[in-house]
DNA sequence: ACTTACATGTAAGGGGTTACATGATTCG
DNA sequence: CGAATCATGTAACCCCTTACATGTAAGT
């Protein structure tokens, strides 16, 4: 259940809307926690039931009303408390694993375009993680000497990149493997 | 959905009771799609209900009577269907990367003892990969010229065997990033 | 007697996905 | 005038986790 510590390191790092929370769930932290903005709502609500934020409405010029969550004594509490309780590694899911012992019962040369989807898949979201690095973390207009929020930020980054050219190699090895069975 | 599948996948290369499914995804499955007994008997049902597997009833002797299932022509179909039908990439969840950004927020060096848990889990789990790879692939027991099945089967425990040593080795590096900031 | 392995389930509750729904404003 | 962006929600359904529940048989 971390959505709701997620959205609290989100809301510490920069009050915002559900939109917004939802948007940064589409970049920064959908690689390693993904959300749509109706789980971002209903959770929202719960949280603030609970007292973990507080909501403040903001009239906008141009735009639609919103309102602004930010993070209460009680939902800082509530973070601390969760960061110290130790919670198993996830495991993970792939569908594409499935299917590639799937393909022994079947044509194996038949997955083959569907290997190279997720291989490019994964190649872009891997050019997207690098742009990032290089404009927040390692070039001209990154901060020369990075606080501890931006160190942290920047080993998450590093674990995503690390993961998607460990897909990408995975998946070369798999179109070899079925291209050598067909 | 693709429990289901993976169900059908470990049927065809072996018809089984529930309970041994169960261990399969405990084992060898588990390392790309996890499932517990209760998760697999309600599937089972459904997917006997559907015509894609069929149950026999077999007597044991020094053990518990089981119900042996196995995959029908239309089960069969439906898995080459499944296969023919794009899915997108599964997204990661990694609980541990939301608390380490949630660090910035507390006392980072609380963290240490937890992310060097979960390097020991990654250990153990890579240990046991590279035990099965041995015995099954790579070990003067396994097969000289192996099928289409093995070949697929062992490229998917690659797959197994590069994430826990990419695992590994960003959370040395999660680890140093700790050290130097806290 | 206790523990482990084998074997099969039910029930409650929570989390997540998909579809549906509305409305303002800007830009082409 | 239509599409895109901003903004917030409801409802249905399915999937998954956790707890509860029962029973046999072998080994120590």
């Amino acid at each position: 259940m971390a959505l709701e510590h997620a959205i609290l390191v989100s809301l510490l790092e920069q009050p915002g809307s559900g939109y917004e929370l939802a948007r940064r769930f589409d970049r920064s932290i959908g690689y390693f926690w993904t959300a749509t903005h109706q789980q971002i709502y209903r959770v929202l609500r719960r949280m603030e039931n609970d007292g973990w934020i507080e909501v403040r409405a903001v009239q906008q010029q141009a735009r639609p009303d919103k309102k602004e969550h930010s993070v209460t004594p009680a939902g800082r509490a509530a973070l601390s408390a969760w960061l110290r309780d130790p919670v198993q590694p996830d495991s993970v899911r792939h569908e594409i694993a499935v299917k590639i012992r799937g393909a022994a019962f079947d044509d194996p040369s038949a997955l083959i375009t569907e290997v190279e989807r997720h291989h490019q898949a994964h190649a872009d979201r891997l050019t997207h993680y690098l742009a990032g690095e290089l404009r927040d973390f390692t070039g001209p207009e990154a901060p020369a000497a990075p606080d501890a929020g931006e160190e942290l930020q920047h080993v998450v980054l590093r674990g995503g990149i690390a993961y998607e050219r460990m897909m990408l190699a995975w998946l070369e090895d798999v179109l070899a493997t079925l291209r050598r069975i067909a």
